[in-house]
DNA sequence: GAGACGTCGCATATGC
DNA sequence: GCAGATGCGA
DNA sequence: GTCTC
């Protein structure tokens, strides 16, 4: 979920940044050995492929598959020299190794060139960045001549309620939090929460919780200690909390709000002189107590330490998800879930020494 | 050579 | 009005 | 597009 690990901050690819998410470069070199990516050039091409096939040709494991090879090539310490150096890579095969020659004797690629030279996939790219804005609303408004930013403003009435929260907001969108206003928005969270109901218990997820310098939006799980997964709904809990923090004035708009999910838009009052802040995507999600941990878990990622764990808890017996751990019986089918009521005790079960959420970045 | 590649909540379009 | 499908984001 | 069976 939050995957980042080195190539893109953010799995849509809606931005380009090539890593560099946290630490500085020489603590990197110092504790994983992948300092600076020497291979960030074969990385940056593989990567708009990957959005190529995602925006526009809606090919997501396509996209996937682009992903993968651009995170193991920036993971390798050494620079890679040629294709059949690649072909070993686990993730690249026949017809990226053909690229990598390709770029490595004429410093570019044909199929890239011409995805670049045509204008409708340039316009689907650039309204795809739009929150709401998926492949095929994209491919939907350019065919309908909506190609840039402000074609987009002139036609509200093309948008849903959630696409046009992302015009609204869409230079706020692609800007990036600092920890330090993060800490911010915890220390008001917590506070407007508590406030209300003292039963709740509110945890910041995703890189921030891991100690990021920075994140890309705010994600917040959330339980009651109430509400438990063999209760009927509680329509009213999260509800409760996302009109307490509109009231503060903290919550300004709604993408979406259900039973157990909210997202939507909020903003930290002004700063010092009296500066205005940005406005940030915020997530709410509410889960039962007993699957809290579990939750909490899979939400702090890493993405490539969440597979580690799961594969863990395999070998041990387990099946892992982002609700429960269960048994698993010798015929492989999974038993009831355990009874979980901290992240340790997931990790005890499955014997593995506890890590702190910093030390989750690349698995271990 | 065929199938998997994560899954699910919410909003909305679609068919009856 | 209802039920299952689709788009989207995470 | 790549891997697995």
């Amino acid at each position: 979920m939050f995957g980042r690990i080195l190539i893109n901050s953010r799995r849509s690819g809606r931005f380009v940044h090539t890593f560099r998410t946290l630490k500085c470069a020489d603590d990197m070199s110092k504790r994983k050995g992948i300092a600076d990516n020497v291979n960030s050039d074969f990385c940056d091409f593989l990567t708009e492929l990957a959005n190529y096939e995602k925006n526009v040709n809606r090919q997501m494991h396509k996209y996937n598959a682009y992903r993968k090879a651009a995170s193991v090539l920036a993971k390798h310490p050494t620079r890679i020299r040629n294709g059949t150096e690649a072909r070993k890579l686990d993730g690249i095969g026949e017809k990226i190794a053909k690229k990598i020659d390709e770029f490595v004797q004429t410093g570019t690629l044909q199929k890239l060139e011409k995805i670049r030279a045509s204008d409708t996939n340039q316009a689907i790219n650039l309204l795809t960045r739009v929150t709401g804005i998926g492949p095929a609303a994209a491919r939907k408004l350019v065919d309908e001549g909506i190609t840039t930013i402000e074609d987009l403003r002139k036609n509200p009435g093309k948008l849903n309620h959630h696409q046009q929260l992302g015009l609204k907001y869409f230079e706020d969108f692609e800007k990036r939090i600092p920890r330090e206003e993060m800490l911010e928005m915890q220390s008001l969270i917590h506070g407007e929460i508590n406030q209300l109901d003292s039963d709740y218990v509110a945890t910041i997820c995703g890189s921030f919780r891991r100690g990021a310098a920075s994140s890309g939006d705010i994600d917040i799980l959330l339980t009651h200690s109430s509400y438990s997964s063999g209760d009927k709904k509680k329509p009213e809990l999260l509800k409760e909390v996302v009109r307490h923090l509109e009231k503060s004035k903290f919550v300004v708009d709604t993408i979406s709000l259900g039973d157990t999910k909210f997202m939507g838009v909020c903003r930290l009052p002004a700063g010092k002189s009296s500066k205005e802040r940005v406005f940030r995507r915020i997530d709410i999600r509410l889960l039962p107590n007993d699957q809290y941990y579990c939750g909490v878990l899979y939400f702090t990622g890493s993405d490539v330490f969440n597979k580690k764990m799961r594969a863990h808890a395999l070998e041990q017996g387990f099946t892992l998800n982002e609700y429960t751990i269960r048994p698993l019986g010798s015929t492989g089918v999974p038993g009831e879930a355990l009874p979980v009521s901290s992240e340790e005790d997931i990790f005890d079960i499955i014997e593995m020494k506890y890590l702190k959420p910093s030390q989750r970045s690349e698995g271990q």
